[in-house]
DNA sequence: TACGGGCGGGG
DNA sequence: GTGTACGCCCGTA
């Protein structure tokens, strides 16, 4: 019979020398089910000696008690870096002989390729399965069973579509711990609540918060247990019972189900919700403290790993907290409730503890709606790079981009290079290239400025040039040299691999565009579109960074080095041509081009821009960014030089657009953060007088003694055992004295401290906040360590002084201030 | 300027 | 799991 079906969860198993693939899966009404389907692991030697080749057919090596063995070879004709030939394909008995005879081979000096992908990687990709689309096999139900969910026996599987299923039953899951102090510790420390937010196929909620303290509370959706056992038993039967196809958490690849797990094995819970009766499997990935989490038969998501990796480059927050994320995305922030008080309230204050239930129940819908949300972009990243979603959201560019690659090898008849090894990955990680050009600004502040960039400039640049390790240094196109790097050439003949692959990518973004706009003016939905040309917009632009990147099979250093040679050669040569033309340039960096216009009018600029690109080859375009009617390049501190990807722009709107000022960051009161961007704007629009009266009466605040203190406070954590510190700077000082108040302090707390007036090194006048008392503050310290600082290269734009915003003539120091 | 160490997310 | 291996930002010699 035929059986159609969305996979989404992919494992394998060797029963009697044979090798299972176990496709987890959605049917079409919804419905679950297990089809398994046979594929044989192999890799590739370069051997061309029929002699060595006949030998190979009778290897066995000892695994173990078990035998790796050659089960078949056979010579196939395959393109490796540009060069085509016969390789050998090894088949073997079982996945993890594969690295076992292939270092046995190596050891006799026989080169091989593609030892190391991953069994189910090699099996989507050999077999066009792009998980969580239409896959329809042929086959019989089993009656083995010994799984969770009915079990078909596939003889052949194959692509129908390429479109998802329609719809996905999500359940966010998050929980919440007892905690002192900050110390999350799941070997002491219990589960108190776990919070369910789900949606079925039929669109019925979910919602559920369970948790082991009796109070007095209406809440519909809480249910009370016993104690902490009782909750895990109850945990564990909620998912297997609502069996939803995606669970999702936030930060539960390093949090929620970790701690689950270590609270279940504590108390002996087996915690066996796989649809194949396994248990939570927690994997600790070496290296960095992280692990990642599986459940056999659902798609685990962790969202952050998916913001964090992927999607964040999206995002203006600079952090991925639920909260600033949910705050970006979804115009909703995490209940405020204080955490901090939850061991309390849970030991002494039952009563208040509805509020927790609440906060818990919230952070698994935000989960929730952020899961359904980026669904389609991680359903597009899925389909591009045709691996499991599990695997997709955890990769970072480099691997993403390397996948796609492998997946795009497969139709190419390409064998994929290996990683680099032990010395060859040091020498990698030694060697850099010149990077992008970056015009010095005049310090100024200046009026209608017109921006240009050149649209994906890196990629256009790599397609138009035919960049790749296969055509580099051809025999046939000597001549074609890389400007700026002239020891380099490319081939223009023969379009090679890596650049193909890449094109295919913009050309299907180009298209893609020309859809969006259909269906916009249709009034049609457009995420998922968008959702695909963000995905191929972000996988084209990480080819460069792929080609230098260490541990990349396709490195080429040269490449990146020729990529970005050609970069600078075309902005250089812009703003040349700009010059000639009659205007001012005023800034540069990569792939942008600021002009000031001066006489010209817009379309005297536009006219410009239209000439550089009938020149430009290939894909390659400059694009009118925007304009903006005022904007101030800064000077580097202590210098006269203009700062490099400093400045600010104020567009039609008055809204002011901020580029690398540094106080944007943490670490700097609130004080300095807001006084920045006040001046920034009042200067931008023209008053500069103002903003000098204004940063002028900040001070007299601040010497008055009324500023909120608040504003003035600054943070550090405290990252080791008190103990354990050698140097000790104001945040430790007054860990210290947290600490002797019988505050907990652990790695991880954050101590808040204001700096007082006084004398002696500024850690002996740090002070907790609650302890300081109205104008105690450092007038000195706030002026100088951050008001000033946070201003001064603006107004010295301006030809004012920090004298001259203190009220002072050149001569006066700050010591006859106060 | 190069390096060494801390940090992220979560409670 | 046919996977060794985070990158960035800060402060200090």
């Amino acid at each position: 019979m035929e059986l159609r079906f969305s996979p989404y969860d992919f494992k394998y198993k060797v029963q009697n020398e044979k090798t299972y693939v176990y496709l987890y899966s959605k049917l079409e009404d919804g419905t679950k089910v297990c089809v398994m389907h046979e594929y044989a692991p192999y890799f590739y030697a370069d051997i061309s000696d029929e002699r060595t080749i006949t030998l190979l057919k009778d290897f066995t090596l000892d695994d173990k008690g078990n035998i790796a063995r050659i089960v078949r070879v056979e010579s196939i004709k395959k393109e490796l870096l540009g060069k085509t030939k016969f390789f050998v394909k090894i088949t073997v008995n079982y996945p993890k002989a594969v690295p076992l005879i292939a270092k046995d081979l190596a050891e006799r000096g026989i080169q091989c390729y593609e030892t190391k992908i991953i069994f189910i990687d090699r099996y989507v990709r050999d077999n066009g399965i792009t998980p969580m689309t239409m896959i329809q096999a042929t086959g019989d139900f089993s009656s083995k069973g010994g799984l969770r969910v009915p079990l078909f026996e596939a003889s052949t599987v194959e692509s129908v579509s390429k479109e998802t299923h329609k719809s996905w039953k999500i359940c966010a899951l998050d929980i919440e711990t007892y905690a002192v102090k900050k110390e999350i510790n799941p070997h002491k420390n219990p589960i108190l609540m776990v919070a369910f937010y789900g949606v079925d196929e039929n669109d019925v909620v979910f919602r559920k918060v369970i948790t082991w303290r009796k109070f007095n509370t209406k809440l519909n959706y809480l249910e009370v247990v016993s104690d902490e056992v009782e909750l895990l038993k109850r945990v564990k039967e909620i998912l297997i019972d609502y069996q939803p196809d995606i669970v999702t958490g936030y930060f539960s690849d390093g949090f929620d189900f970790p701690y689950i797990k270590t609270r279940a094995d504590k108390h002996g819970v087996v915690f066996d919700i796989g649809a194949d009766y396994s248990q939570l499997d927690i994997r600790k990935k070496a290296g960095f403290r992280s692990s990642e989490a599986r459940i056999t038969g659902m798609l685990h998501l962790d969202m952050l790993q998916f913001i964090r990796n992927i999607f964040g480059k999206n995002l203006k927050t600079d952090s991925y907290s639920l909260n600033a994320v949910s705050h970006e995305l979804l115009d909703s922030k995490k209940h405020d409730v204080d955490i901090n008080n939850l061991a309390h309230v849970w030991d002494h204050d039952h009563d208040k503890l509805e509020d927790f239930c609440k906060y818990n129940l919230h952070d698994a819908h935000l989960t929730y709606q952020l899961c359904k949300k980026l669904l389609f972009d991680i359903l597009e990243f899925t389909k591009i790079v045709g691996l499991p979603s599990h695997n997709v959201i955890r990769m970072r560019f480099s691997k993403l981009v390397e996948n796609y690659i492998l997946k795009r090898a497969i139709e190419y008849n390409v064998i994929a290079p290996n990683k680099p090894i032990g010395s060859e990955m040091k020498e990698r990680m030694e060697e850099s290239i010149q990077g992008a050009f970056v015009y010095e600004p005049t310090p100024g502040i200046y009026e209608n400025i017109v921006v240009f960039d050149f649209r994906s400039l890196y990629p256009t640049i790599i397609t138009a040039h035919n960049i790749g390790p296969e055509s580099l240094q051809c025999d046939c196109c000597k001549a074609n040299k890389v400007p700026g790097r002239e020891q380099y050439w490319f081939c223009s003949q023969d379009r090679k691999f890596i650049p193909t692959v890449l094109e295919q990518l913009v050309l299907r973004r180009v298209d893609l565009k020309r859809l969006i706009k259909d269906a916009r003016n249709k009034n049609e939905d457009t995420r998922i579109l968008d959702s695909r040309s963000y995905a191929l917009k972000i996988l084209a632009n990480s080819f460069y960074g792929y080609l230098g990147f260490f541990n990349a099979r396709w490195y080429c250093l040269e490449c990146a080095a020729s990529t970005t040679a050609y970069a600078r050669h075309y902005i250089q040569s812009t703003i040349q041509k700009a010059e000639t033309k009659g205007f001012k340039v005023v800034y540069a960096d990569t792939d942008s081009c600021f002009l000031v216009l001066e006489d010209n009018l817009l379309d005297k600029a536009m006219e410009f821009m239209n000439e550089i690109n009938f020149d430009l080859p290939g894909h390659m375009e400059l694009e009118y960014e925007g304009f903006f009617p005022r904007g101030i390049f800064v000077a580097v501190k202590g210098s006269d030089k203009g700062a490099k990807k400093k400045y600010a722009l104020m567009r039609d709107d008055d809204s002011i657009k901020i580029t690398g000022f540094e106080t944007v960051r943490r670490n700097w009161s609130l004080l300095a953060k807001e006084v920045q961007e006040d001046v920034l704007r009042l200067v931008l629009q023209d008053k500069g007088e103002e903003a000098v009266q204004y940063v002028k009466d900040i001070i007299v605040k601040l010497k008055n003694g009324t500023i909120s203190p608040e504003k003035l406070i600054l943070k550090t954590q405290i990252t080791r055992e008190l103990s354990q510190y050698t140097s000790f700077g104001p945040h430790v000082i007054i860990a210290k004295k947290l600490q002797d108040r019988g505050e907990k302090i652990v790695p991880g707390t954050v101590v808040e401290y204001i700096i007082v007036q006084g004398s002696g090194l500024v850690r002996e006048r740090a002070r907790i906040p609650s302890d300081v008392k109205k104008g105690e503050y450092d007038i000195h310290y706030y002026l100088n360590n951050q008001l000033l600082p946070a201003v001064s290269s603006i107004f010295s734009v301006l030809g004012y002084s920090e004298d001259d915003l203190l009220g002072k003539g050149k001569q006066t120091g700050l010591g006859n201030f106060f």
